[in-house]
DNA sequence: TTCGGTGCAAAAGATTTGCATATGT
DNA sequence: ACATATGCAAATCTTTTGCACCGAA
């Protein structure tokens, strides 16, 4: 069993709730971590289809919010607006490509504690946060011929 | 005139594009000016009703986006993923109350210093970037007597 | 057997578009 | 006059909901 871990939160969740283990949510979970993350409802949808046709549209995206509840994915919203679901992991922040739409994943201790205190001077509490660079990748930049902005 | 820089610059872009001066578009811009930023398009059109009731919803994000062309409003989707519209001003970062909705801002070098570092360091050119943190404002904590979340 | 789950179709909310009409230039 | 702007209604797009039927426990 390829997602072990995954999968066993799942049925804990479930079990936990009186709530019913199916083919769907088994189908839809595999798919979800196969394919690795940053995925929309639609794209999941799409994957999921070829395997298992008849599965609604409306399943995937209450999965989806389901496996948020059992914290097994994030909701997160890039500037297209669109909910896009990931594996959650050890926290970390993104960076998308303009051009690819690439999504990198990158972490920053000095980051955080910035964040710590701008929120303390500011009195807040902070409970999560978003943190989202956008702009060309390497390899994009290469195809393009495409120099740093300043430059 | 109480916001004659950005008047003057959406007159400068509206000549150079062969575009109109209307009067919507010199309502639109003056109640988007006087309430200050952070808004939506419906919070927008709600707004300017009052002074002008046949304004059509259409023409307030028409609006909008034009002005995020001429570079007088920035647009922005915190997490409920609904467009918010700000001036443009000097670049900042949010803090967003998850009780009371309120929107701070903030900047911090150190955090655009790491930003770079990390961008860097994966060959990647920042064009913009997003940076929010979600918490309890001072004021919503007092009330509910809610303490930090470690506590 | 009994709830919860699923799938369809329809609803909803935000935003955009088509089009005839109105209006700056 | 002519091109752009406006306002309405209708279309889109993503996500959610209502409901009859299905299936896991």
């Amino acid at each position: 069993m390829t997602h072990d871990i995954e999968q066993k939160a799942l049925a804990r969740y479930l079990e936990a709730h009186g709530l019913k283990q199916t083919r769907q949510r088994e189908v839809i979970l595999e798919a979800f971590l196969e394919a690795g993350g940053h995925l929309t409802g639609e794209d999941l949808y799409q994957l999921i289809r070829e395997e298992y046709p008849k599965i609604g549209y409306t399943t995937v995206y209450r999965t989806l919010k389901l496996f948020v509840e059992a914290e097994i994915a994030e909701e997160r919203r890039f500037d297209d607006g669109v909910a896009r679901y990931e594996i959650e992991h050890k926290h970390h922040d993104h960076l998308v490509c303009l051009l690819c739409g690439k999504i990198f994943e990158f972490e920053s201790s000095v980051i955080e504690q910035a964040q710590r205190e701008v929120a303390d001077g500011l009195g807040f509490v902070i409970h999560r946060h978003r943190h989202e660079l956008y702009g060309h990748c390497e390899e994009c930049r290469q195809k393009k011929d495409d120099p740093a902005p300043g430059d």
